[in-house]
Parts: C-alpha cells; sequence; structure tokens
RNA sequence: GGUCGAUUAGCUCAGUUGGUUUAGAGCGUUGCAUUGACAUUGCAGAGGUCACUGGUUCGAGCCCAGUAUCGACCA
C-alpha cells in the first residue's frame, strides 16, 4: 500500500509517458490487423499549446487509445503545419527586431532565417501534446515543408494544371497590404466596425449649379471614380439619363451608368463606381465596360493616380482628402455609420479590394464532389447538423474558384516558369526548359532565359494532402495502401471549409490515380470515413478564448496544476460533439485575465485521487482464505451486472461520438457503485480478514474499470493497474483488452436499487431526526410475495441491509410493531422501529398527503385508461404500462392507508 | 439583410422514430456527520408551469405554425 494519501500526477506522469514510449507503444506498422488511423490537424509549426489544442488531441487520444485496446493496429500521425502566412510574418518581425529587413535578403537568404526560426521554435507544440498524454506516433511526425511533402504539392498542381484545373487571371482579390499578399475569401474576418459616411457633390457637365449627390466611406478613391450610377426607375435622376459629371478635385468626366443593383435606400440613392477599389464597383464595371483606375500601391499608399497626397497610406490620405473636399466645398455631410469592414486574419490589417494577377484553381467539379460524398454520407459527419453548414459552404452559387497564389517566400515555391508570355508548368526548371525548347525551337533557349514564378502556394494547398501526403502516397503507396482511408478525423468546425472540405476534394481527386480504382472501388475515395467536429472553446461570457482578449488561461499551467487526466476530464466533462465548449477558468476582476484555475480540472483531479485511495483501501485489507460472506456475494453480482451494463454503455457512446456522457458514466459507475456502495458492501468490520476470493473479484472488477477508463485518463489507469496486481513486463493498462458487455440479471439489479433504496431511507430518517448512524435500529418488513421475493430468496439481502443501513435486526412481519416510523420499500409497508416518541399525528399527515399524490397520478393513468381511443391507438406494451402503473399506484395507496395510525 | 441553430434546475448540459409513475446528470447550494481509503470525504435534502402563444394527437420537453430572446455563419 501506497504511503501517500494523495495522488501526485506529476511524477506518474512522465514516468508512465517514458514507459510507454520505450514499449514502443504509440508506433504503428502495416500487419494484418485492422488498421485504425487518424491523422492530426497540423497545428502551426511556432504554435503554443491553447485550449482547442486539448480539446480536440483528447478527443483523438481517446478514439486512438480505445482501437488499440480494441486490437486495432492504431496509427496516429502527429505533425506540423508550415503556415506560410503567420510564420512568415513572425519571421518578419523578428528579423525587424534583430534590425534586418526583409527586403535587404533575397529569397535563399529569408529561407535560411525562416528554416532556423522554424528550427528552433518549431515543434515545441508536439512536446506539449506529449504532456497531455497524447500517444502519437511520433516516429511518424511530419511537417508540411519537409521535402517529400513539399514534392507532393509540387506533383498535384503539375498534375492539376495538366487536367485544366489551375489557371492564371486577373481578377479582384482580398489584398493585404501589411503582409503585401492576396487572401482567399476564408482569411478575411468581416467586423462590425464604425466609420464615417460622406455625402459628396459631383457637377453634372454642362450645368452651372446641378449636381448629384452621393455617399462614400471612402473619398480617398474618388480619383480612380469611372462613373457615377443611379437606379434606372429612380425618377429623382431621370432628367441625367445619360448624361455626364466631373470627378471633384480633378474634374474629370465619367458617365452616369444605370443599373438596379443600386440600392435607392442608401444614401442617395446614387453611387460612384471605382472598379479598382471595390468588388461590386469592379463587377459594374466589367458590365458597363468601365475604365480600370487603380490608385493604390502594393503596401496601401496613394500611387500618382490619386494626384494629390502621392506616397501616404489611404486611411491618413482619407482625411486630407475630406478637408480638401471640405475646403472645395463639395463635401456636404458627414455623419457616422456602423458598417462590416474585412481585416485580415493573420495582420489585422483592412483588406483592399485589388485587381492582381493570380493562380485559381476551379472548384465547381470539386466542390460538388465534395458536397455529394457527405450528402451520401461516405464521409459521416458528427454531430450530423453540421451537414447544413457544409452544404451551404458548397452549395454551387456560394462557390469561388480558391485562388492558391500567395506573395510570400515561406511555402512552396509554384512550379510555373514564364517566357515570352507563355507559361511552362513542370516539377523541374529542367522540364520546364524542355517545354519551353519545345515551343521556341528556333531561340536556343537556356534555364538563365526562363523566370519562375515569385509567388508560393496558399498554405491549405499543402494540407488538403495531408491524409495522403503522411503516407507519402505521392512517392510510394504502400503504406497508403494499408492505411486510406483513415478513419476519424476531429477539428473545429470552424475550418470545415479552410480544410475538411479540402481534404474531400483532394481524396476524390487523387485516390483514383494513386491507388487505383480497384483499390478505390473496395475501399472507397474518401480521406476519412468520420468526421468529429468540436466546438470552439471559449470563457465564462462565451467569448472565444483568444491571446488577443487574454481571456484564454495557460494550457501548461493547467496542466502543471490538475496533471493531464485531471485536464482531460475537465476540457471532456464540458464538451458535447459540436458545441461550443465553455470553460470554466475564471476571469480576475481586475487585470481581466484568465486565471489557471477550473472547477472542471480540479474534479477530475478528484477523481484522480478517489481511484487511488479506493485502491489503498482494498491493498489495507488483511486476506483469510475463507468463504465469502453473503453481503459480498450479493454485492459481488450485483457490481457485474453493473460493470456489464456500464461497458454496454459506454461501447455505445464511444460508437455514437458521445465522447463526454461515456466518461460520465465511468465516472458515476466508478464513483458511485463502486466506491460507494460496493467497496462499503463488502469492507470487513474492523480487525476483520476479507476473503481471497472477494478479494480477487474485487481487483478482477477494478482491473476493467481501469481499461475501460484508461481512453479518458491513461496516466492514472496505468499507475492503479499496476498497483493491482504484480505485472509481468509488457503486462501494461494501454494494451490491455476491452472487456466485453457480457448479459447480466436484469433481476439482481433491480432488487439491489430496491435494496439502496430502503438504506437511502433510512439514512434520511436519521438525518431528520437527529439519530446517530451508529445506533443499530429493527426494521420491519410487511410479509408479502415481493417481500419474500427480496428478503427471503434473495441470498444476502437481509445481511446488506443489516450492514449498510446499520440495523439490528430485519424480519418480515404480519401487523405493525408499536412506536416505528412506517414507510414503503416497494409497494410493501416497512417500518424502522426508533427509541423515541413518535408524532402519530404528524406521520400520518406526511402520509396523508403522499396518499393525495398518488391519487391524483392514479386518477391521470385511470383517464388514460378509460380514453377508449387511447386503448385502441396506443401500442399493447404502453397499455400494459399503463395497467402496471394503475395496479402499483392501487397497491401503495392501499399499503399507505393500512398506516395510518 | 440572408441562412442555420439554440432556448430544459443557480451554472454547464443530457433527454435516442411522441408513450416508464413525480423530466435526468455533474457541478454548485443547504443541513448533518468525521479519529483508519479519500475533507481532494461521506450521507441526506432543496431546487424545473422544459422561453411564450396557438395547433396536430388518445398522448407533446420532443412534431407543426407564429412570437420573443440569444448565437453563429454568410453578405
Amino acid at each position: 500500500m501506497s504511503a501517500a494519501k494523495t495522488y501526485s500526477a506529476k511524477d506518474v506522469e512522465s514516468k508512465w509517458y517514458q514507459h510507454w514510449m520505450e514499449k514502443n507503444y504509440f508506433h504503428s506498422e502495416p500487419d494484418d490487423r485492422e488498421p485504425y488511423t487518424i491523422v492530426i490537424p497540423p497545428p502551426n509549426v511556432t504554435g503554443v499549446l491553447h485550449m482547442g489544442h486539448m480539446l480536440n488531441n483528447t478527443i483523438q487520444d481517446i478514439l486512438i487509445r480505445k482501437a488499440r485496446l480494441d486490437g486495432r493496429n492504431a496509427c496516429w500521425v502527429p505533425g506540423t503545419d508550415h503556415a506560410s502566412i503567420a510564420t512568415e510574418a513572425k519571421v518578419v518581425r523578428k528579423l525587424r527586431a534583430d534590425g534586418i529587413k526583409k527586403s535587404d535578403l533575397t529569397r535563399e537568404e529569408f529561407l535560411e532565417h525562416a528554416f532556423a526560426w522554424k528550427e528552433e521554435y518549431g515543434g515545441i507544440i508536439l512536446q506539449q501534446l506529449q504532456q497531455l498524454g497524447a500517444s502519437c506516433d511520433w516516429e511518424r511526425t511530419r511537417f508540411t515543408m519537409e521535402p517529400e511533402l513539399y514534392q507532393a504539392v509540387i506533383k498535384v498542381f503539375v498534375n492539376l494544371y495538366r487536367k485544366g484545373k489551375l489557371y492564371r487571371g486577373l481578377r479582384m482579390t482580398n489584398w493585404d497590404p501589411a503582409a503585401q499578399t492576396v487572401l482567399s475569401n476564408e482569411e478575411v474576418i468581416h467586423t462590425d466596425e464604425n466609420k464615417n459616411l460622406y455625402s459628396v457633390r459631383y457637377k453634372v457637365v454642362g450645368t452651372d449649379d446641378e449636381y448629384i449627390v452621393i455617399a462614400t466611406s471612402r473619398p480617398e478613391t474618388i480619383p480612380a471614380d469611372t462613373a457615377l450610377a443611379v437606379h434606372p426607375e429612380d425618377e429623382r435622376y431621370t432628367q441625367y439619363h445619360g448624361r455626364k459629371v466631373l470627378v471633384p478635385l480633378i474634374n474629370r468626366e465619367i458617365p452616369i451608368i444605370l443599373d438596379d443593383y443600386v440600392d435607392r435606400e442608401f444614401g442617395t440613392g446614387a453611387l460612384k463606381v471605382t472598379p479598382a477599389h471595390d468588388m461590386n464597383d469592379n463587377e459594374l464595371g466589367e458590365k458597363h465596360g468601365l475604365e480600370v483606375i487603380d490608385l493604390l500601391n502594393a503596401d496601401g499608399t496613394l500611387n500618382e493616380n490619386a494626384h494629390f497626397f502621392v506616397g501616404m497610406d489611404r486611411e491618413a490620405a482619407r482625411v486630407e482628402f475630406v478637408k480638401k473636399l471640405k475646403e472645395t466645398g463639395d463635401l456636404l455631410e458627414t455623419k457616422g455609420y456602423r458598417t462590416s469592414v474585412g481585416r485580415s486574419e493573420r495582420t489585422n490589417a483592412v483588406v483592399e479590394p485589388r485587381l492582381t494577377l493570380q493562380w485559381f484553381l476551379k472548384m465547381d467539379d470539386l466542390a460538388a464532389t465534395a458536397l455529394g460524398a457527405v450528402e451520401s454520407g461516405e464521409v459521416k459527419f458528427h454531430p450530423d447538423n453540421m451537414v447544413n453548414m457544409y452544404r451551404s459552404w458548397l452549395k454551387p452559387e456560394n462557390v469561388r474558384d480558391w485562388c492558391v497564389s500567395r506573395q510570400l517566400w515561406w511555402g512552396q515555391r509554384i512550379p510555373a516558369w514564364y517566357y515570352n508570355d507563355e507559361v511552362f508548368v513542370a516539377e523541374t526548371a529542367e522540364e520546364a526548359l524542355t517545354a519551353a525548347q519545345q515551343k521556341f525551337p528556333l531561340e536556343n533557349l537556356t534555364l538563365a532565359d526562363l523566370q519562375q514564378d515569385e509567388d508560393v502556394l496558399d498554405t491549405w494547398f499543402s494540407s488538403w494532402l495531408w491524409p495522403m501526403s503522411v503516407f507519402d502516397g505521392w512517392k510510394d503507396t504502400k503504406e497508403l495502401e494499408y492505411y486510406y482511408p483513415t478513419n476519424d478525423l476531429v477539428t473545429g468546425w470552424d475550418i470545415m471549409f479552410f480544410w475538411v472540405a479540402r481534404m474531400i476534394m483532394a481524396g476524390y481527386e487523387f485516390s483514383d490515380e494513386l491507388l487505383g480504382k480497384a483499390f478505390t472501388d473496395k475501399h472507397g475515395q474518401m480521406p476519412f470515413k468520420n468526421v468529429y467536429f468540436t466546438g470552439m472553446v471559449r470563457d465564462e461570457k462565451r467569448r472565444k478564448m483568444s491571446k488577443s482578449l487574454g481571456n484564454s488561461p495557460d494550457a501548461l499551467e493547467l496542466l502543471k496544476n490538475y496533471g493531464a487526466d485531471g485536464v482531460r476530464f475537465g476540457m471532456l466533462s464540458s464538451a458535447a460533439a459540436g458545441n461550443d465548449i465553455v470553460f470554466d477558468a475564471p476571469i480576475d476582476p481586475k487585470t481581466k485575465q484568465a486565471l489557471n484555475e477550473s472547477e472542471l480540472c480540479n474534479q477530475g483531479k478528484k477523481f484522480c485521487n478517489k481511484i487511488f485511495n479506493a485502491n489503498r483501501l482494498i491493498q489495507s485489507f488483511t486476506l483469510a482464505d475463507q468463504a465469502p460472506d453473503a453481503t459480498a456475494l450479493l454485492a459481488a453480482s450485483w457490481l457485474e451486472a453493473k460493470l456489464n451494463h456500464t461497458i454496454a454503455e459506454v461501447d455505445r457512446m464511444i460508437g455514437e461520438y458521445r465522447i463526454s456522457e461515456a466518461m460520465m458514466t465511468l465516472y458515476k459507475f466508478i464513483w458511485g457503485d463502486f466506491c460507494s456502495w460496493y467497496l462499503e458492501a463488502i469492507k470487513p468490520a474492523e480487525g476483520e480478514p476479507l476473503s481471497k476470493k472477494t478479494y480477487e473479484t474485487t481487483i478482477a472488477a477494478f482491473e476493467r474499470m481501469m481499461t475501460l477508463l484508461h481512453p479518458f485518463m491513461p496516466f492514472i489507469t496505468e499507475e492503479v493497474w499496476h498497483e493491482l496486481r504484480d505485472r509481468a513486463a509488457g503486462d501494461d493498462c494501454i494494451v490491455s483488452t476491452w472487456p466485453t458487455a457480457e448479459t447480466y440479471d436484469q433481476e439482481i439489479v433491480n432488487a439491489f436499487t430496491q435494496l439502496q433504496d430502503t438504506v437511502s431511507h433510512i439514512r434520511d430518517v436519521r438525518n431528520q431526526r437527529n439519530i446517530n448512524k451508529r445506533e443499530a435500529l429493527q426494521l420491519f418488513v410487511q410479509r408479502s410475495a415481493a417481500s419474500e421475493a427480496l428478503l427471503g430468496a434473495t441470498a444476502g439481502a437481509r445481511e446488506f441491509l443489516l450492514k449498510s443501513g446499520v440495523l439490528a435486526t430485519v424480519d418480515l412481519t404480519d401487523t405493525a410493531p408499536d412506536n416505528a416510523l412506517p414507510f414503503l420499500i416497494g409497494n410493501d409497508k416497512a417500518y424502522l422501529v426508533l427509541n423515541e416518541e413518535i408524532d402519530t399525528a404528524a406521520e400520518n399527515t406526511k402520509i396523508n398527503e403522499e396518499i393525495k399524490r398518488l391519487e391524483g397520478q392514479l386518477k391521470g393513468v385511470e383517464k388514460k385508461l378509460g380514453n377508449e381511443r387511447f386503448v385502441a391507438n396506443a401500442p399493447e406494451a404502453v397499455v400494459a404500462l399503463e395497467k402496471k402503473k394503475m395496479a402499483d399506484f392501487s397497491a401503495k395507496i392501499a399499503s399507505l392507508k393500512a398506516m395510518l395510525g
């Protein structure tokens, strides 16, 4: 028996994690067992562990450990994502701190710095996952920028280009002026912000004092206006159809165009059209064949097209333009309004719509396939209502071609080479050269004549291949054939479109080519069969936990305070699938920062301690070679039944991805049934020994509980597993066998439940009357078929009542004893004899109240049964049940009436 | 503005084709207990017109319609 009274997570956790690693339990190689595969959502290589990671990695670890206990070949592939924009921004910032400007470096020099940074800080998060207990196959750790995965991306780009799915085009794109790169729609965060709306007048050409007034929030773009638009049916402007206006300040003539896109209600109903600087204006411009004037530089400063304030940032220039318009009298009104502003997810810069030359991937076919895969159920979502969100993302009217190029250096460089306005896409420069030489046979081209595209690919263009590329699918399909399709993907719903949908697209696009039709006909093309969506982790005010708000506790501090098992328990206990989870870390009212505390995690920590002490109790008994007593036998068969019921429940819940409920079921079983009832029932009297047989039974049950709980709380279970018995090398909980739910005797559960109710009632009486819990009382039970069966025919029932109820006698009787407190056991009268005066009148009042309540219910049942349509329409079982209710109520009422003194 | 989702105990949530007596759990809360597994404890109690209004049905927390409030995503 352990000397310590409390469980200490710290030493135990590092000891067992190291043991598991030494035994290589996490490693998987293809063999003849059935595989069970999860690929991790790769965290950013420079990231640190936060609450969201802890949540989804705990769930993944539970699934993978469960599969391992089921005897499957469990393989959890870890790795990190190069996170193009985020990492490049970090590296640029760090270089700036060191006095180095990115623009002073060559691409190669910059990449050297970036890789050095990655070596230094990269992968810290993977070590942090180990502290959480994640049983990833660390030998398989991958990185999206490592050579093999880089090569896969290049191959895929060439493949898609040759299929005609990639094209280059000048498009309106979201431009991040801080990072100076284009962003995908999904990387732009729209929030409502306060802005000003300016009313500016445009003079109608050929008049002296007729103006059309427009409303704009961006006066600095006025010099780029190429039209003024009104609604064709707006009578205010009918007289100006076909006329022209002058752009204020620069007096350039622009046409008045008519389009029903214009909202007559908004502002003055007239709109300035700036095709270079607004998505909608751009569409209008294309429709009406307008000129495009771009007055912004890549960094968001004004160029010479602006005429004024050239070189000034657009935000500052706006203020200057407002002043100038005021001076000329063209600005009529300024008012505040709230509107949606798009900011870069990574740099928080206000995103500028900008016309740029980019690479796009055609999405129509891919999106349709990906939608079909989920709608047909080949890929299942948990919870399934997530399909709605998925559908709304992928329906044809919402799908736009994917802009895959990024103006960055940290990423896979686009394998396209240019010469004379021709593009040559190839895996290597040499191949591109060969193609160019064929196209221009007379020009004697060399590598020096070709110019490679300066851009890299969007990060998601490598992560969409993750389930296939981590198994080196583009190099050698041996492993892919074993592990593909993977089983479960666990991720937050916020990257459903970024990542989940695109992996599905890639799976259906490439699995046939890589694995062959025969393979996919048999196994399917999907990258994974199930997707488990976790919610976002929010604080107590339901705000998303984020670094900038400071409302997230420090994950590592939590692990230190509560142990990995405690934190896993805490994370999970508030985590129904798909629901956002409200994590209970309190916010310090002074600093507004989250404290590294959590009652839920503490509950998990206490649970560890409870288990630890349950074992200490068992180990403290002296053992004797004697037959178990009747109470222990009854308790053991009840526990066995309950355990089997619990196994079945846990199996079902895990199967339905109700992970948190499965864990709570085990919590209640171990704490309530095992510790509070079973151990108390078998506990020998002071100084007495325990039967060896009972000890064995108890250990065997405890052992199965540890296996059941292992996926959820791996460390405490491994520790106790080894305390329960002397183990041979390799006999570890992590590789034990998941117990099978056997059929069990429901009768014994029913009988025991009735005994528990009786004990609870007796305890309640003691509580209310302040009767010492050690004072043995006498119990009499009305003789009846039911009570004979319960107390006579159920072996150990009487002994259990004597022990747990602290009774002197338990007897069947035909008459009510004197000075006894009556109550019901089932439908039978029972009497607890007290050594104190009983207020009969008060007891009668209570009994009468109970009779009244039951009569009310009886009436309801009688009414139901008296309704012919109920009897005729309701299923037979329901009617039978109502009849049984009626019989029970009547019997109880009769018993209660007989109790009235 | 569009779409979707939610509303059940003080808090966080279950509630499985509508039918199991009085709608469940965990936490919190209240009272009592305490020398030997564990105060990181035990026992017991209180706490809910299932947001509201109407409808369908023999029967509604669950289905339908509307209202209110909240949230998310999209624009």
